[in-house]
DNA sequence: CTAGGGTTAG
C-alpha cells in the first residue's frame, strides 16, 4: 500500500474536497472508494476524511462515519475531524474524538496539531474545565514549547477573559514570535487594558498588518474611536498595507462616534483601492451609515450586498428602528424570514426596539412571544427591557409595571431604567421614584438614574426634591459623567467638555461665543434655564449654558468651517446612540437664530446632535424631550415641529420620524 | 497531507 504514498492527492478524492457540491456525489465517490478497497490504506482514508471534514462542513456527522471505515485511522483523520468540529455548532464532539484517538491503539497518539485545536475547541465553548483540562494534557505532554500552541492558549484564555492565564503563558516564552505578540497585543486590548497593549505593541521589533488589525481593533473594541482612528492614520504613514479587517475596526470606530465623513471616506478608500466588500465589510458600513445618521445610505448599502447573515439583517434593523423606522425595521424582519435567515436573540432586540419606536404595542408582544416559541430562542435581559420600553413609551405605565414584576428573571436595572425614561416621558412621579429607586438599590453607582429622577422633578418643578437628589448624589459620591461634544473639521476630530478653554483656537471661539449671544438677545431670546443646572443662581446658570460643550463645539464650527457647510456635533452620551441626519438645505422657512436639534427616539435624551447651520446665529441648549409640547421644545433656539402630514409638501424636510410624529424642518 | 495572531449586529 506504500506506493499510494507518492500520490500527493489521490484523482477520486480531490473530486470529493473540489467539485462535489452534493451529498448524492460524494456518496458516489465514497462508494467507489470502498469498492474498489482505496480505502482500506490509511493514508488515503485520512485525505478523503479530511476533505469531507473541511470542505463540508454542514456533513460533519457523515465523515465522523467515514472514520470508522478504515481500522486504523491515521492521526491526520482524526485532527480533521477534530479540527472541523472546533468549528463547528458543536465544538464538544471534538472532545469525543479526542478520547476515541487515546483509545484507537498505540500507534495514532495526539500531536501538537490535535491540541491546537482542542485549544480552539475550548475557546469557542469558553469552558473552563475543558481549558484546565486541555492545557494539563499539553504540559503533561511536552507540546508547550509549541509557538501554535503558545498562541492559542493565549487566545484560548483572552476569550474567556483571564488575562492573567494567557500572560502566565505568555511570560513563559523567551522570545515572542510576531504571532505570539499580537495574540498577547488582542489579548490584553480585549480584557480592556488597552494601555498595556498597546506598550506591548509598540515594543514589538516588526509589526505586520494583522498586528496594527489587533491594537485597532482593540481601541475600537475598549471604545477608544478615537485612539483607533489615529492608528490607523499612523499606519498608513508608516505605509503598513490596509485590508479589509482594518476597514471593519476602523468603521466601527466612526460608528461609535458618530465620525460620518471618515466613515464615508473609508468608503470612498474601499472603493478606490478595489477592496471586496464581503459581508462582514458591509455589515460594518451599514452599522456606520446607521449610527451616523444616514439610513438611506445604510440601506443603500444593505440592497447592495449579494450575501447577507444574520449580522447584516440585525444592524439595518437596528438601524432603521434607531432611526425611528419602526415599520421598515418590521417589514425588513418579513423579508429576513423569507429569505430564510435565521434570527437570533439580537434580531430580536431591533425588531422589539421597531416595534418601540413605531408604537406597535401588541406586535410587540407577538414577537416577543415567537423568539421562544418559534425559534427556540429565550428572551435575555435586553429583551425585557425593550418590552417595558415597548409598554412605556406608549404610556402604559402599569402594564410596563406589571411586566416588570412578573418576570421569571429577577428585574436588572435596565428594565427599572427603561421605565424610568417612561415616567419621564409621561411625568409620573410617583412610579419615577419607585423606578429609580430599584435601579440605585441594584447598581448604587448610577449616575443616570439619579439625573432622570431630578429631571423629573425639575419638570414637575419640584425643587425641593430637586436638591434631596442632588445631596444624595454628593453623599453618594455620584457624579455625572462629563458629556462631550465632538466636531470633525476637515476630517480631523476635535474633542470638547464643558467649560473647555484647552483649544489651541479657544480665543477666536470666546470671542464667537460672545458674538452668538449677544445676537440671540437682542433678538429677544431668553436663556431657558430651568431644566438644567438646577442648583445654580440665575446668572450662574445662564453662563453654564454658554459653557456647554455643544455651544463650545458649535463656536469652533462657525470659525473653522464654511458658510453652508452643516455643523455636525456627536454627544458621547450614553449608549446606544442615537444619531439623527441632516440634509443640507438652500430653502429656509426659519429666521436666522434658530438652531435644529434633531433628536431621535422619543423622550432620549439627546445623544447625538446634528446642527444645520443657516446664518451665524446659533444657540444650543443641552436636550429637549420630544414629549414636550411644540412650545415648550421652542426654547433655547430649538425648534421642534410636530408632524402634520399637510406640511410635508410645503417644507424641505431633513428628517422625520412618523412614529414619534415630528418632523424637523429647516 | 493538517496548525498559531486581527473583523461586524445588542
Amino acid at each position: 500500500m506504500s506506493h499510494f504514498r507518492c500520490v500527493a492527492k489521490h484523482p477520486t478524492i480531490s473530486l470529493v474536497g473540489s467539485s462535489c457540491t452534493s451529498l448524492r456525489q460524494i456518496n458516489q465517490v465514497h462508494t467507489q472508494l470502498l469498492i474498489t478497497g482505496l480505502l482500506d490504506d490509511p493514508f488515503l482514508h485520512a485525505q478523503f476524511v479530511a476533505s469531507i471534514a473541511l470542505k463540508h462542513p454542514n456533513l460533519l456527522d457523515y465523515s465522523t462515519r467515514a472514520l470508522d471505515q478504515n481500522p486504523n485511522p491515521t492521526v491526520f483523520a482524526f485532527n480533521s475531524l477534530i479540527r472541523a468540529h472546533s468549528k463547528s455548532p458543536n465544538p464538544q464532539k471534538s472532545f469525543q474524538l479526542y478520547n476515541r484517538l487515546l483509545k484507537s491503539g498505540h500507534n495514532p497518539y495526539p500531536d501538537n496539531y490535535t491540541f491546537t485545536f482542542l485549544v480552539r475547541t475550548c475557546a469557542q465553548l469558553l469552558d473552563c474545565e475543558a481549558s484546565r483540562a486541555v492545557h494539563a494534557c499539553v504540559l503533561k505532554r511536552g507540546f508547550e514549547t509549541d509557538p501554535h500552541i503558545q498562541s492559542g492558549l493565549i487566545y484560548m484564555y483572552a476569550e474567556m477573559g483571564l488575562l492573567g492565564c494567557a500572560r502566565k503563558v505568555f511570560d513563559g516564552i523567551p522570545q515572542p514570535d510576531l504571532v505570539t505578540l499580537t495574540a498577547m497585543v488582542a489579548a490584553c486590548a480585549k480584557s480592556g487594558h488597552v494601555g498595556f497593549a498597546r506598550g506591548l505593541f509598540d515594543s514589538m521589533p516588526e509589526k505586520d498588518p494583522i498586528a496594527w488589525n489587533a491594537m485597532i481593533s482593540g481601541y475600537a473594541q475598549c471604545g477608544q474611536s478615537r485612539e483607533a482612528l489615529d492608528m490607523f492614520n499612523l499606519m498608513q504613514m508608516e505605509g503598513v498595507r490596509i485590508n479589509e479587517v482594518t476597514l471593519v475596526s476602523v468603521l466601527s470606530a466612526c460608528s461609535h462616534m458618530g465620525a460620518l465623513d471618515q466613515g464615508r471616506w473609508a468608503h470612498a478608500y474601499i472603493g478606490r483601492k478595489k477592496i471586496t466588500v464581503t459581508v462582514t465589510l458591509g455589515t460594518a458600513l451599514i452599522d456606520m451609515y446607521a449610527k451616523c445618521g444616514d439610513v438611506n445610505k445604510a440601506m443603500e448599502v444593505f440592497w447592495g450586498m449579494r450575501e447577507k447573515n444574520v449580522y447584516t439583517w440585525s444592524s439595518a434593523m437596528g438601524g432603521l428602528a434607531m432611526n425611528g423606522l419602526g415599520h421598515e425595521c418590521l417589514e425588513l424582519f418579513a423579508l429576513m424570514k423569507q429569505e430564510r435567515v435565521l434570527p437570533n436573540e439580537v434580531t430580536f432586540v431591533s425588531i422589539l426596539r421597531g416595534c418601540s419606536v413605531a408604537g406597535l404595542v401588541e406586535e410587540g408582544q407577538m414577537h416577543f412571544f415567537s423568539m421562544r416559541k418559534e425559534f427556540g430562542l429565550e428572551p435575555l435581559f435586553e429583551h425585557y427591557g425593550c418590552m417595558v420600553d415597548l409598554y412605556g413609551r406608549v404610556g402604559h405605565l402599569n402594564e410596563a409595571l406589571d411586566f416588570i414584576n412578573k418576570m421569571p428573571v429577577k428585574p436588572h436595572a435596565g428594565a427599572w431604567g427603561a421605565l424610568l425614561n417612561a415616567c419621564r416621558i409621561h411625568k409620573n412621579t410617583k412610579l419615577g421614584e419607585l423606578a429609580s429607586r430599584k435601579i440605585v438599590e441594584l447598581e448604587s453607582k448610577n449616575h443616570g438614574a439619579y439625573v432622570v429622577l431630578s429631571n423629573i422633578y425639575a419638570d414637575s418643578k419640584n425643587w425641593d426634591r430637586v436638591s434631596d437628589v442632588r445631596q444624595m448624589m454628593k453623599a453618594k459620591g455620584v457624579r455625572k459623567l462629563p458629556g462631550c461634544s465632538i466636531i470633525e473639521v476637515n476630517g480631523e476630530v476635535h474633542e470638547f467638555v464643558v467649560g473647555d478653554k484647552s483649544h489651541p483656537r479657544y480665543g477666536e471661539i470666546e470671542a464667537k461665543l460672545e458674538e452668538i449671544s449677544k445676537r440671540l438677545k437682542s433678538s429677544g431670546y431668553v436663556a431657558n434655564t430651568f431644566p438644567v443646572l438646577f442648583d445654580l443662581e440665575e446668572e450662574e446658570k445662564e453662563d453654564a449654558l454658554c459653557q456647554h460643550s455643544e455651544r463650545i463645539a458649535i463656536a469652533f464650527g462657525l470659525i473653522s468651517l464654511k458658510e453652508g457647510v452643516p455643523i455636525r456635533i456627536v454627544k458621547n452620551l450614553r449608549e446606544p446612540s442615537v444619531i439623527p441626519f441632516y440634509t443640507p438645505s438652500s430653502s429656509s422657512y426659519i429666521l436666522p437664530g434658530d438652531l435644529f436639534l434633531l433628536p431621535f427616539g422619543m423622550g432620549e435624551p439627546l445623544h447625538m446632535i446634528d446642527i444645520v447651520l443657516k446664518a451665524a446665529d446659533i444657540m444650543v441648549h443641552e436636550q429637549v424631550s420630544l414629549d414636550a409640547t411644540a412650545d415648550e421644545a421652542i426654547c433655547g433656539g430649538i425648534v421642534v415641529f410636530y408632524y402634520d402630514s399637510d406640511f410635508v409638501g410645503d417644507f424641505n424636510w431633513v428628517a422625520s420620524s412618523p412614529a414619534q410624529n415630528v418632523l424637523l424642518l429647516f
